[in-house]
Formats: structure tokens, sequence, C-alpha cells
DNA sequence: AGAAGTCTCGC
DNA sequence: CAAGCGAGACTTCTT
């Protein structure tokens, strides 16, 4: 049997934490977990899963026995891994982190795992139709325009196509790192002014996208049993402590555009009785990084309870904030997050499609109005260049040996992680202790309310319409007070029939 | 059959 | 050179 996860990544004990704290296959095994952190009856995995993707068919072609003997030994590796590194703990930060949030955070995980999540098929089953009949008529015309059929979705043959057939010129005919021309959003929406082809090829990938990766195969992942979607969190894959979620994943579920959001419609509570309720998080890595640097203008922002990027343009353009217009917004929405990323003046000119010079000039302009946050930056990348690790406000590593690197590249990939990593890491400590408190809460008052979705800095529960007036203040105060910082927390909030409608 | 590459969905 | 973290579908290359 395959210990993938297992691996050890690094030689210092609290990188082994992080793969002890769970070995990433048993996510999937839904009867033991059940078994152990709910005392629930354990249900077969087959039955459960049903049919699934290609990797779950192999699970439920296993007999009951050697499902049995799979979850045994994935125990068995997680138990001897513990008594292996439990030792190695002492009493710091990492030991506070694992005991107190990512050990009961496992329960949580498995009870939202077992609950599952409603989704309309029949609805998923209107649309595909209805997508198909689009798809095909996109494909008629494009073959029509390039005068020949070909593989749409192979970049290959719609490289060969655009650039050498219709012979359209790309600003820089960019190429992919083997030599074929790059035929990603970037370009094809630039080629858009060219060539009709161009937007009808951005169409079709939109909604060929739609259908295979959610429309087609949510539905193939409604369980029999309970008619729901049970997805899999794993707690230890992503480098910075956030959760990722697989078969299915429902932390990228479409919201951006029309149709995207047809699907998210399709999410919807157990029943009549029900409504889902969804709470996130506003703007909390820049509270983060307000907290972090202490930069004075920005915490005022935040305490004010100002539109943060309206706020963040009426500085760096030296206007009054009623003076801010949405392309000052934008362009500062923009700069927000790439501060969070790391940006450099070359990245945010590309991003915001303007000249470079115009994005020095606004970076700097946000230099002189932010100072600390620059010199928070600068704090955090020396930091990581003496420990070779950052480090989140719970002590959670992320190792940076890259970050003394004498490749420039290498290094600067180390150092955009040395600020990004605490930030978003601190992101993921706070929800996850959101979690658990909001859990053991709901338990203690015995409520039917069930936590059912995170989504990196949203919450989403299935809630009884009577339950609402209790659990609304309830959830929106645990969230903000999980790990208070010196900026105050915010959370927004809604109910609704569906998904997007709780939005 | 599996790995690598490309692309696109989310926060 | 050039913004962080993920998952999954699909095509194409390699074994």
């Amino acid at each position: 049997m395959k210990s993938q996860g297992v691996t050890v990544r690094g030689p210092l004990f609290d990188t082994m934490v992080a793969h002890y704290l769970l070995e990433p296959d048993m996510r999937h095994n839904m009867d033991l977990l059940a078994e152990t952190y709910l005392h629930y009856t354990p249900i077969s995995i087959t039955e459960l899963i049903g049919k699934k993707g290609k990797k779950q068919l192999n699970m439920s072609e296993l007999s009951p026995e050697e499902i049995y003997e799979y979850a045994c030994e994935d125990a068995d590796v997680t138990l001897q891994l513990k008594n292996y590194f439990a030792p190695l703990l002492e009493k710091n930060k990492v030991r506070k982190l694992f005991d107190e949030v990512e050990n009961p955070l496992i329960p949580v995980l498995a009870a939202i795992e077992y609950e599952g999540i409603s989704i309309d098929g029949n609805a998923m089953a209107e649309s595909s139709k209805e997508l198909a009949g689009y798809i095909s008529d996109i494909e008629k015309q494009i073959y029509q325009m390039a005068g020949t059929t070909f593989n749409i979705g192979s970049p290959k043959q719609l490289g060969e196509i655009l650039f050498d057939k219709l012979n359209l010129t790309g600003d820089k005919t960019k190429k992919t790192k083997t030599g074929q021309h790059a035929t990603g959003e970037e370009v094809l929406s630039k080629l858009a002014g060219q060539h009709e082809i161009a937007q009808l090829i951005l169409d079709h990938r939109q909604l060929t996208k739609l259908k295979s990766t959610y429309i087609d195969a949510l539905p193939q992942l409604i369980c029999a049993r309970d008619g729901r979607v049970h997805t899999s969190f794993n707690q230890a894959v992503a480098a910075t402590g956030r959760l990722s979620s697989t078969n299915p994943n429902l932390q990228n579920i479409p919201i951006r555009t029309e149709k995207g959001r047809e699907i998210r419609k399709a999410f919807v509570p157990r029943d009549g009785s029900h409504l889902l309720l969804s709470a996130d998080y506003s703007q909390i890595e820049l509270r983060i990084m307000a907290d972090f640097s202490g930069d004075a203008t920005m915490k005022e922002a935040f305490q004010k309870g100002l539109d943060i990027h309206a706020s963040t343009a009426a500085k760096v353009y030296h206007v009054g904030l009623d003076e801010v217009d949405s392309d000052m917004r934008r362009k500062a929405k923009t700069i927000n997050f790439g501060i969070i990323y790391g940006i450099s003046a070359f990245g945010l000119a590309e991003r915001l499609r303007i000249p470079r010079r115009e994005a020095v000039e606004i970076i700097d302009a946000y230099w002189q109005e932010f100072p600390a946050v620059k010199q928070y930056m600068d704090s955090a990348i020396n930091s990581a260049r003496e420990k070779e690790y950052a480090e989140t406000i719970l002590g959670r590593r992320r190792y940076l040996r890259d970050i003394n690197s004498r490749n420039a590249n290498i290094r600067g990939y180390a150092e955009r992680n040395a600020i990004n990593a605490p930030i978003q890491g601190t992101a993921a400590d706070i929800i996850k202790i959101a979690m658990i408190n909001i859990h053991n809460w709901i338990e203690t008052e015995k409520l039917q309310t069930r936590m059912i979705l995170q989504v990196h800095d949203e919450l989403v529960f299935d809630a009884p319409k009577e339950e609402l007036g209790i659990i609304q203040p309830k959830i929106a105060e645990l969230m903000k007070t999980a790990l208070p910082l010196s900026v105050p927390m915010e959370v927004g909030m809604g109910v609704g029939e569906n998904w997007l409608a709780a939005h």
C-alpha cells in the first residue's frame, strides 16, 4: 500500500509535525473518521462514495475486508508517526498549534465531510443540455472561421491554427516553455480585437470548463445513500496551512460569471425547512497585514470601517475619499492584492495593463503613504533569511531554504513566500480556530445547524430557519473573536435558498 | 498507464 | 525575471 503523504520533507521536527497531523490518505476514509471522532456507526465506504471517478472506482472495487485493512493500515501509519514524533514536540508554539488547533480541528472536518451538502442534480442535468447546445454552436462557428475542423481543446492545435494558419500576431508572440504558442486567457483577450475567433475560443473554453469540471462531474458524486455530496478536506497539503478540498473540490465552485453563478445556485439546503448561511471574513488578509505592519494609515482605515480599496485609492492618488472613481478603486484593489503577494512594478503593469512607468509611480506613492508596510515586508524577508523559515502568528512554519539562493529568480520566489506565507497562514489559523469554536458551540447548544463548507475565508452552514436568529450573531461573534488582532475583524453574512443567494 | 504540460476555476 | 495558495479536465509525451 502506498504511503504517500508520510514523506518527511524536511529535517526539522516541525516540518514533520505537519505530516504527522494527518496522513492525507486517511482523510478519505470516512468510515474511520466517523467511528473515531463522531462515534457514528461506520457505513460502508463503498455505499457512501458510490460510483465516482477513476480513483474512487478502484476503492469501490475493494472488498469490505480490504477496505478495513486499508483503513487500519492508514490509522497505524498515523499512530506510528504520532508516537515517534510526539516526544520531539516541546512546549513551544508549534506544540500549541497542534494541541489547540490542528488536532481539535480533525473531528470538525470529519463532521463536515460526513454531513455533506445537497446539490440539485436535476438543475445540473438541465444546464448540461443547454450548455451542450451552446458549445456545439460555437464549435461550428470556430471551424468555419478557421476553415477546418480541429481539436479546440488542444492548445497545440489551437496555436497552430491561430498563429500559423490565420497569421494572428500576438504583441510578443508569447511562447510556452515547450516552445508552443501560448493561448491562455490573457493572450486570447488581447487578440479579441484582431479576430472574432479569439472571443469565440474564450467562450468555448469557459463553457466547456463549466460543463466538464462542474455540471457533469458533480452529479456523479452525489452519494446514493443520502443524496448529498461529500468532499474531502486535506489538512496537511497546502504549504501555508490552508485547507484544500478534493473529490470534489468544493473550494473552487464558480461565482465570477453569470453562467458560473448558475452552478452555485444548485447548492441548496437539505430541505424546505432549512436555509444556507454564508459567513465570510471581510478583507482578512489585509487586516492581518495592517496588524503585522502596524501601519497607522491602514489600521485607521479599518478602525473607521472604511472601504479599504477606496481608502487606499484616496491615499495613493492624493484625493478625497469622495473623489475616488471606480477606475481608481479598481487599481487600488489590484495594488492591495499585489502587496500581499509581493508584487513588482512589472507585475502590476501587466495586471492593470498600464505602462510600466505608471505602475512605478503608483507603487512609489503607496510606499510613501504606507511606509510601515514596506518596512514590514523588508523585515519579513530579513527574518526569513536568518531563520530560513517564515511563520504565522501561531508559529506555523514554512521553510524557505531558497531564501539565500544566488539565483535571483529562485530567491525572489522565496522572498514573496516570506511575505505571503505568514499572512495567508495566519488567516488559515484564524478561521480554523473559529471553526472549532463554532462546532463546539453548536454541539453544546444541541442545535440542528451544521457547518458544511469552508472556503478559506468563508464558512457555510445548513440551518433550520428557526435557528437563524440564534446562530447568526453567535457565528459572527465567534469568527470575529477567534484570534483578536489590533484591528477589528468584520464578518459579512447572508442567508438564502441556495449558496449564491446566501452571498 | 502515468507524467508532464497547459489552461481555468476559486480564495 | 516579473503576485500567493490550491484542484481538475484535457491533450500530449514517455515508459
